[in-house]
DNA sequence: CTCGTTTTGTTCTCCCGTTCACAAACTCCT
DNA sequence: AGGAGTTTGTGAACGGGAGAACAAAACGAG
């Protein structure tokens, strides 16, 4: 039952299992490089910040590649996992929006190591397009079509501000774009078929806020914390809340 | 330790509503910039992207700050949300690492607006001392503690390359911070306690690969999929993941 | 060859999150 | 005042993921 058909491409993967497969290929690729022929599911799991148990029921949904009392050699599971991502191979990328953030990505390293290559970087704005970033110059947000079509181009990266977004969406989802990576604070709406991911710096931060927020009023004492909430407990009292920003 | 408060303070809102709750923030302040004073749970859930039964019971952990039969008042509830969240006040933020990404978070101008406030710019690099960034002088690594203490930082950001990463960690949990939003593609062990938040390009990408892969495997037919996990199946030719940065 | 040790792959159980569906509650209209 | 029409808040069913625990498989020693 380990075994595997060629044909079956189609495997179903759990999305919480496909999202931990990068940091597990990041860690196997750490490992080959500080020249580790072989790791347990124990070792893998530590240097990916995982449970055991979580690594090697993810990996069990690949395949069986390991040895039961030996453990995994590194080389193999790591081109195993980019085989089943799909990054054995460089996946061509459009990036939108070339200002500060726009500038980070295309000076982003990582790309090509990944199994990214930046064929283009696009930008609305007449005044950018003399510029050159990263080695690529920066060309006219209308050339898009033309460049995905040419280059077969299925990812683009968004870093525009929000109210751009969403049209720049629409113009990659028409040119042929089904995957979208999101760095706009802007929830965007694509048709069905085409993957959109958010990054979104202020959700993230907000997020830790209310933690943050958490642990103070823990470690403060109930003092303040009560009596705010005292006020609003009162239900009906809703003074002191009429002053939003 | 897990002792409540009698005024419940504590709420349990489940982490997946935690992290939707902003992303309501913004549909909200969106909102009310155009001026609508009221929403229903439809258009609201419309605008943050979400069904609007589980924006309803999002909602629901917080309270019930609804009229049925009326629908939401968008300033009442943008304020609950933030005062849930914890943005009713700036939080101070440091940065580490003032590379290109840190350029672009500098110069982030959602920080401010959004309940966070960037209060020093640190490098471990002198050669940037001399800089200033978005009218922040860069200052440097080692002063990280004094200015925890003096402006009370309870949240940093890392932008550092990968390797620097967990000795800036290290270095802000010593300090006393208990946020940490990291961008460095590596994974953070920290004391119980402190929470950190990854953000990770390269992964973002690969999960978009992968059902990228996925979406045109089913396209283009089982053909070339099959001949390519025919060639893998040799198991020893890993040549196209060489060479990471 | 056999036994003991190690480590994987998998099963089982529990918990969290999503979604449906509907009663409760409010407004508006007559 | 009362009924019709809306919309919220929530109970209940359902599905997926996390973690514990264990059987199966490989290796090495004697």
């Amino acid at each position: 039952m380990t075994e595997r058909t060629p044909t079956e491409a189609a495997r179903d993967i759990p999305e919480a299992t496909v999202a931990r497969l990068p940091v597990y290929l990041r860690a196997l690729t750490s490992l080959a490089e500080s020249g580790t022929p072989t790791c347990s599911s124990e070792e893998l799991a530590g240097a990916a910040g995982v449970n055991s148990a979580k690594l090697r029921k993810d990996l069990s949904y690949l395949g069986s590649y390991g040895t039961r009392g030996v453990g995994y050699d590194v080389e193999y599971l790591r081109y195993q996992i980019a085989r089943e991502i799909g990054v054995t191979h460089d996946w061509p990328v459009v990036i939108v929006g070339i200002g500060n953030l726009g500038h980070a990505l295309a000076n982003f390293s990582g790309f090509r190591s990944r199994g990214f290559r930046v064929v283009a970087l696009l930008d609305a704005d007449p005044g950018r397009h003399s510029e050159q970033v990263a080695g690529i110059d920066v060309r006219p947000f209308r050339d898009l079509a033309r460049i995905v079509a040419e280059q077969g181009v299925a990812i683009g990266v968004i870093s525009t501000p929000a109210h751009a977004a969403q049209d720049v969406a629409d113009a990659m989802v028409e040119a042929g774009i089904t995957s979208i990576l999101n760095f706009a604070p802007q929830v965007l709406s694509v048709p069905e078929g085409v993957d959109v991911r958010k990054v979104d710096l202020s959700i993230e931060l907000q997020i830790l806020a209310y933690h943050q927020q958490r642990k103070a009023s823990v470690l403060e004492g109930a003092v303040d914390t009560a009596a705010a909430e005292g006020a609003a407990e009162g239900a009906d009292d809703l003074d002191g809340l009429g002053a939003p920003a």
